[in-house]
DNA sequence: TTTTCTGCAAACGATTTGCATACAC
DNA sequence: GTGTATGCAAATCGTTTGCAGAAAA
């Protein structure tokens, strides 16, 4: 189970960038360590917020996101569906980057992890003389159960 | 040189489906013709029809380029720019499809082939139990030459 | 107290849509 | 003629920004 990111990872952050600790912020990050492996997109955090009768301006939910992803405790993504989402950075820096399988019937998201790709990464990186420094791989294709109710 | 479509195609394609075959529509896959290998956005290609004194509606560029991508005559992507970009397929179906590597620093956008990527897919395949039918392989990084400034 | 933050409302940019007219078939 | 396409302007949607008041440091 990779380790995740703390409060005090937060705080330490913001100090060494001269921005403050507040309260929106703490709540924003709590809500991604609540929910590791969810992709949350600004209004489905502000949705959050709003059930938990902790409401935030979307402005600021927007703001909170963008630096969270900036001091490295979020990372951004795109999965096509017309907005951003976020999900939290796992504190393992060994760890293997990992990406997504996206079903194209019943938009599930899920993840997978594999070696063969940082081999793909050398391959590249040596033939296109290109210094590749991050990478983006999305499968679209139709997960286990869309295939059995397809069938039936 | 992989071939690519002919208004023919186009023309084919149209009917199939109970469209018609129109001067913009004509004039849009045109543009791309002419183009091979550009990613063009809805924005380039309305301007480079006002540069040719051949003005087409805004909201009609998006309806044919949209069309054009469900008749597999172009490919729609996403660089992280803001908006779509659109490419001319080629219409070998043996063609590996390519994918993109895209410089960070000065934007350009370079296109690779690759045969580990059929063999990572199949690898995905095989572990998850999704069956693929796309996939989208971004790599971002520095371009030779952009190496080359920075370390001057 | 100084600087950074928040919330709101207005601004934005890409894309879509409603509708009356024009055109392909 | 019939049904689809076009052009325009207005609407939409996610996101960003300006600004005045609030709150961290």
């Amino acid at each position: 189970m990779p380790m995740t990111f703390t409060m005090e990872d937060l705080q330490k952050r913001l100090q060494e960038r001269q921005h403050k600790m507040t309260p929106q912020r703490r709540i924003v990050l709590q809500i991604f360590l609540d929910r590791p492996g969810e992709h949350l997109s600004a209004e489905d955090v502000h949705g959050i917020l709003r059930s938990n009768h902790s409401e935030i301006g979307l402005a600021t939910v927007y703001r909170s996101l963008e630096l969270l992803n900036k001091l490295g405790l979020l990372q951004k993504m795109e999965f096509g569906d017309g907005c951003s989402r976020y999900e939290l950075n796992t504190t393992d820096p060994s760890a293997h980057q990992h990406h997504h399988l996206i079903c194209i019937r019943c938009n599930k998201v899920i993840e997978f992890e594999d070696d063969l790709l940082e081999a793909l990464e050398q391959d590249i990186a040596d033939k296109s003389g290109f210094r590749i420094v991050d990478h983006q791989v999305k499968f679209f294709g139709y997960c286990k159960e869309c295939q059995n109710s397809i069938e039936n």
